[in-house]
DNA sequence: AGTAGTTAGTTGCGCGCGCAACTGTCAACG
DNA sequence: CGTTGACAGTTGCGCGCGCAACTAACTACT
């Protein structure tokens, strides 16, 4: 048995933690596209991402925006009622299941939608430009691997 | 000129659209994380952060750990706080610049940092061992491409 | 030395979030 | 048919966050 440590202490440095370097550019990606959907129409994320699945699936309901989103239903109901205010979208009850409300967007929600879907597409690609396509691919992949792994996108 | 719409309506599809996936992912790593630091320790991501930090980079202030971490100064100041609080730290003022204060940990936050931070780097590599050793290198360059083009971890 | 501008760190405030509890509706079962 | 449990969606509440304003201390310029 040596004499002395030996154990050398661990070290973690928070920029080379992949945890905090995701978190970190999630972030700044989030705020490198806000100047679409904020700065731009006014929303906020949980709004943009109602807006948008709705323009997607129309008559869908807050529990699939809820699942397919993976939002609390609290922060989904806020942001249905705040694209309602704005008369962006409209709810009918269900006839099948009157505890459903079926979303659709109003004519006004479409053209906000028609707008903001090409300037969103458009920041994505104008992000994913500083990759190589072989890099780019790589990239998604193992975000793809890590997804299932985590069990995300289980729909 | 044709009859009729031509122009197709481009779609976007959440979960394919990366700034949705990277923000999804990154909250679900946090939340893979989180039962170290929170669940076992008490800590919150602030917390974890600045205790990571400092023990890293004993004496450093509050400014480089708001530039390291890119963290708001009174989320910073908040977390110094109440790692104070409990005794996890202490700061002294600087002899240089009355403004500064040193932060250090005390010999209870070295305890929880030496046990913190091998489960940390356990789970980050639980997390990562889905991936391919390849993979993980093609994901980890994306990412670093990613960052640079940002302009995060600058320093 | 005195003043103006800058910087480190803290604090009051409003807001959005998640939790838990609630209402209303549906399905199952005796 | 009435009761029980589950589910869709909403709301009251406490809390943590970022913004803006603040204090205190440093720097530069005259």
């Amino acid at each position: 048995m040596p004499i002395g440590k030996s154990v050398t202490v661990p070290e973690l440095q928070l920029s080379e933690f992949v945890p905090f370097r995701l978190n970190r550019l999630a972030a700044a990606v989030s705020e490198h596209l806000s100047v679409i959907y904020r700065d731009r129409f006014g929303l906020e994320i949980p709004e943009w991402r109602v807006l948008v699945t709705i323009g997607r699936h129309s008559g869908c309901t807050a529990q699939q925006i809820v699942q397919s989103t993976r939002m609390h239903k609290t922060r989904v109901s806020r942001a249905v009622a705040a694209l309602r205010q704005r008369a962006l979208l409209e709810s009918a009850p269900s006839t099948q299941d009157g505890r459903e409300l079926h979303l659709r967007l109003t004519p006004a929600g479409r053209r906000i939608y028609a707008s903001l879907v090409p300037l969103a597409l458009a920041r994505e690609s104008e992000l994913l430009a500083c990759l190589g396509a072989s890099q780019r691919i790589a990239l998604l992949r193992g975000i793809e691997v890590l997804e299932s792994s985590l069990g995300l996108e289980r729909e």
